[in-house]
Order: C-alpha cells, then structure tokens, then sequence
DNA sequence: AACTCGGGGAC
DNA sequence: GTCCCAGAGTT
C-alpha cells in the first residue's frame, strides 16, 4: 500500500518489482496475478468491479476472493467459502463430508447463501470465518465458549453418542506425502582481490541469478543451484555445480579464474506444499584472472537473468525463505566459521 | 479430479 | 514434527 497506494500506480509496476516486494509470502503466481489484475481493471477504464459476477473476470481472483470482497468492501449479500466456513458449517450441520470434493464444497456454497445475514453480509461472512479461525478449530474446538453452541448438530450429536466427537467433522482428508529431492545451491564471491586478506566488501560481489519464468519460484532470484532427484555425494554435487558456472557464467578454474576457497557451509530442509527440499551449501570464492570475462563486460552487465551484488544489497533484496535461510547461513559461517544449519531465519524487515 | 504452486502459525 | 490453510489456475 505504502509502494504502490492505488491500482493505477501498481499497473505502472513491473513484474520484476512485484516478484521483489512479494518476495518471501510464498504462492508467487499470486503476485503475477495481482498485476495482471490492476492491469486489466485499470484497462477497462471502469470503476472498481464490485460484483461476484465482475470480481470473478480478475486474473487471480476465484470464487473465494470474489465473494470476500463484494461482500466485505461493497456490501452484496454473496456468501464465502473457504477451509474455515466449511468446517464451522460441516459441524453446525453435522454433515460429515469430504471437504475437498467439489460437488460437497458446492453444497457449502448453497447453504452459506441461505445463511448469509442481508444486513450485514461481510460481517456475517468474516465472523463465520474467524469462528473456524479461533474457535471452531480443527483440533481441540472450544465448543464451551462457542456463541452458537445451542445450535450445533455435532455438539449436540457428540453429547448423545460417545462415539461422535464434534472435531470428527468434517471429513478428514488422506494427503498425498511430499515428493523428496536435493538441492545443492553455491553462493559464489567473485573476489577482485587474489589475496585473501585483501577480500573486503567493497571488491567482492555476489552471483545471483533468476529463475525461469514458469513454475515454481517463477522469475525469482536465487544463487546458482542444481537440483536432484536422489541424493548425490559431495564430489558429485561440487562437478555439477561446476559445471553449471562453465556453462552459464564461463567460469572455468584454473583458466579463467581462481578458486580462492570452497568450503561446505551446512545443509538444511526446506519444505514447499508439494516438495520436501534438502539444500547443501556451499561457499565458493572466486578470483577472476586478467583479461576480459562475460561477468565483467559492459554489454553482459545489462544481462536479465543475472545480477553481481555486493553484501549489503544482497541483504536487502527481496529474496525467497530459503534463499534468505542460504544466505544468513554463508554469512554465519564468514563471522565465526561455524558450519551448521542452527541458523534462525532472519525475517524479512516489515515495511511498517 | 488431480496436480501445481510457498510459507508460516499453532500446538 | 504435525496439523492447518483468509485458494486459484492448469492439466
């Protein structure tokens, strides 16, 4: 709100700023989206689409969404659904349904509707929310506090039938497990300085590159990574990296380059909603020697999908969780020479 | 209908 | 660790 206070200023955004404030809040389509959306609303030159109907043609903006804000912020009598109502309503009905099948979420959807309160519709559908949200939760629900408690069918089912637990509604869903794979990322100092004493902030700069522009993590900056199925060994892991920095950034030890150090920083999980992610990292410094390199040229400093930042800008990127974990730890590692994964993950400083 | 997208809070 | 999701869009 502080950076882009009106639809009009955000559509002016681009894409690659977007991705930077977004950055660290996850589901990363969402941003795209969100500029998609300003755009095509600043577009059609209207006023702010304030109907489900006219919501709904917003890239980004589904069923929920569309309901969240016609009822909340222009007051139509439109119901939502989210995780929280379906629970709340699942047991104030004692309907013991599957709450990821489309046709019971449509049902949901039909009871809300009837439910909704006309004179106050974006009340009625953010108290129906927090209701699942602080008391009607999954775990443990404090029925004894519940404001509707005289009401609910599964409290009511629950203190007829021993056997009837009011958190058994709804239905509790199997989950597909995670996927595992392996990621080796080398945060690479490019040092101007062969000598290590010589290797200050001012002369080192750092090798970020960006990530293609679909799926996962899409267009967002990271170091230089190679990502596995199965777990390689360390020599396996350093080749491949290698290889990667031939490839796309001409760094070839020992004949255009140095290394001045490779140490092993430490390794840690990082968990995505599909993917179970072991990171390895590592710190490589590098000593560029003489002569013209494409990291160095004038015409390849312009280049999109790569950028060479010196610490402190590196902090303040906005930056993915993990890439922040990778980071906070190469720079533990700098201070005390410690290699373990005990880092605690710096937040990102609140735009306040 | 199943899959693809992150991250963090509560416990 | 495990649970949850103030979900949308694509396949």
């Amino acid at each position: 709100m502080l950076k882009w206070p009106t639809l009009q200023h955000l559509s002016q955004a681009s894409l690659e700023e977007v991705n930077e404030m977004w950055a660290g809040l996850g589901y990363y389509r969402r941003a795209r989206f969100l500029l998609e959306g300003a755009k095509m609303i600043v577009a059609e030159g209207s006023e702010f689409p304030n109907t489900v109907f006219a919501l709904r043609k917003v890239p980004g903006i589904g069923d929920y969404t569309a309901g969240a804000i016609a009822s909340i912020a222009f007051k139509q009598v439109v119901p939502v659904v989210d995780g929280n109502v379906v629970r709340v309503l699942a047991r104030l009905k004692a309907i013991f349904a599957n709450p990821k099948d489309k046709t019971t979420v449509k049902n949901f959807w039909k009871l809300a509707a009837q439910l909704v309160d006309p004179s106050r519709p974006g009340d009625f559908n953010q108290s129906l929310m927090e209701l699942g949200a602080t008391l009607c939760t999954p775990l443990n629900p404090n029925c004894t506090s519940c404001p509707v408690l005289s009401q609910c069918r599964a409290l009511h089912n629950s203190r007829n039938d021993e056997s009837v637990m009011v958190m058994d509604y709804p239905m509790k869903v199997v989950k597909t497990k995670q996927r595992n794979d392996f990621s080796t990322v080398s945060v690479v100092e490019i040092s101007r300085s062969q000598d290590r004493l010589q290797q200050t902030k001012s002369n080192s700069r750092v090798l970020l590159v960006k990530r293609p522009d679909e799926g996962l993590l899409a267009g967002l900056w990271e170091f230089p990574c190679v990502t596995l199925d199965e777990e390689a060994d360390l020599s396996m892991r350093r080749k491949l990296i290698d290889q990667l920095l031939k490839k796309s950034f001409k760094l070839n030890p020992p004949k255009n380059c140095n290394v001045i150090s490779r140490e092993l920083v430490g390794e840690f999980v990082h968990v995505f909603s599909h993917i179970r992610r072991k990171i390895y990292v590592e710190l490589l410094v590098l000593h560029l020697k003489g002569g013209k390199h494409v990291l160095f040229e004038e015409d390849d400093i312009n280049a999109t999908d790569w950028k060479l930042l010196d610490c402190e800008a590196v902090s303040r990127m906005g930056l993915t969780s993990s890439v922040r974990k990778v980071y906070s730890m190469v720079q533990k590692f700098k201070q005390d020479g410690t290699s373990n994964n005990s880092v605690p993950l710096r937040k990102r400083p609140k735009c306040s």
